[in-house]
DNA sequence: CGCCGAGTTGAACTGAATCAAGAAACGTGG
DNA sequence: CCACGTTTCTTGATTCAGTTCAACTCGGCG
């Protein structure tokens, strides 16, 4: 979820964490009530299905927020995975401060409710997308989301988030180049 | 966002009202702050997009809550739909009461981000399904997800929900029936 | 009745998946 | 800094799930 707006009283006193590239903060049958705000580098959460395919829900790269939401609603073990693409800092936003509302600051709440308004919206809107778009409206889509994020990761990883095989985002991409 | 939980405290001071089948409680360009919580019938939000078809982002039978989120975020007019599939009983939950989060009592914010946490849980359920299932595992997952609406409401409400043609769900329930 | 929207079925078509093979880029150790 | 192996990307050929278009049936409602 979008952070552009700085969430200062969700941060005030959140410790800092680096990660390297490849490191995983939280596999499947990890119980986690963390949230990750992003200040430097590039988080992904990704769910393996049945068929042990990947697939990847959320980008976080800087200013964003990432967590096991399902986790911390069900208060059980989580069936995702969250890692790090490049070296990242993080800010953690521990459980006891963040995901037992009970005993937040309303302020805070206040925050909570505008952060989650916008991961709704953002989700909703890939869920049209996703209905009713192609592969070439999704990937274009996927530039507005996040500027600049397809030079920094590798395509296979768009192509999970987008839905698509990655020889099919290579070809979509060569039409765009080609043609357009 | 499911609700047989009931939120007495979001609920306490909304005023009830009843809508026909076919009436609109939201159109393209209204601007609104309002949530209904639906106590009996049926309603659904849908979008239209650019070739001019219907998708819908989400049913909301007895005990659940709709609204068009992304206009209260931005405050700005809306780009969907909400109306009534069925006679429909809905309780009102303002803006002022319900939207504007700094006027809220702490309960009501707990509340608030708890359902709010459940809303993003099932749609980040539906993007994985949507990457990753075939028409029919997504359409039994929507018989989970909404238990006996497949008996309320018109296929072509459900083919539009799924992402798919009337014409494919009709095959896809042919092929339930047969073999299974 | 007769009509009309909803659902079904068939046939041809298409966007994307799969399978396979080769080329480019990448990082790790010598 | 180069050499090697591994991963990523590209391209081609084939297949497949779901679309599109069209014709037909059914059930409810005027």
């Amino acid at each position: 979820m979008k952070g552009q707006d700085n969430p200062e009283l969700i941060l005030s006193n959140a410790v800092s964490k680096d990660f390297k590239k490849g490191d995983i903060l939280l596999r499947t049958g990890d119980y986690s009530e963390v949230a990750y705000y992003v200040e430097k580098g590039c988080l992904r959460s990704f769910v393996i299905d049945s068929k042990g395919k990947e697939h990847i829900l959320q980008f976080a790269p800087e200013g964003w927020l990432i967590s096991d939401l399902e986790g911390m609603v069900n208060k059980k073990s989580s069936n995702l995975y969250i890692d790090a693409i490049e070296d990242t800092t993080v800010r953690i936003l521990k459980g006891e401060e963040r995901f037992v509302p009970e005993v937040l600051e309303k302020p805070v709440l206040i925050e909570l409710v505008q952060k989650f308004q916008k991961r709704i919206f953002t989700l909703q809107k890939r869920v049209i997308q996703l209905i009713s778009a192609t592969a070439e409206e999704r990937y274009n889509d996927f530039n507005l989301t996040y500027p600049d994020l397809a030079n920094r990761i590798p395509q296979k990883m768009i192509a999970s988030y987008l839905g698509i095989t990655p020889e099919s985002l290579s070809r979509v991409r060569k039409d765009i180049s080609t043609h357009k």
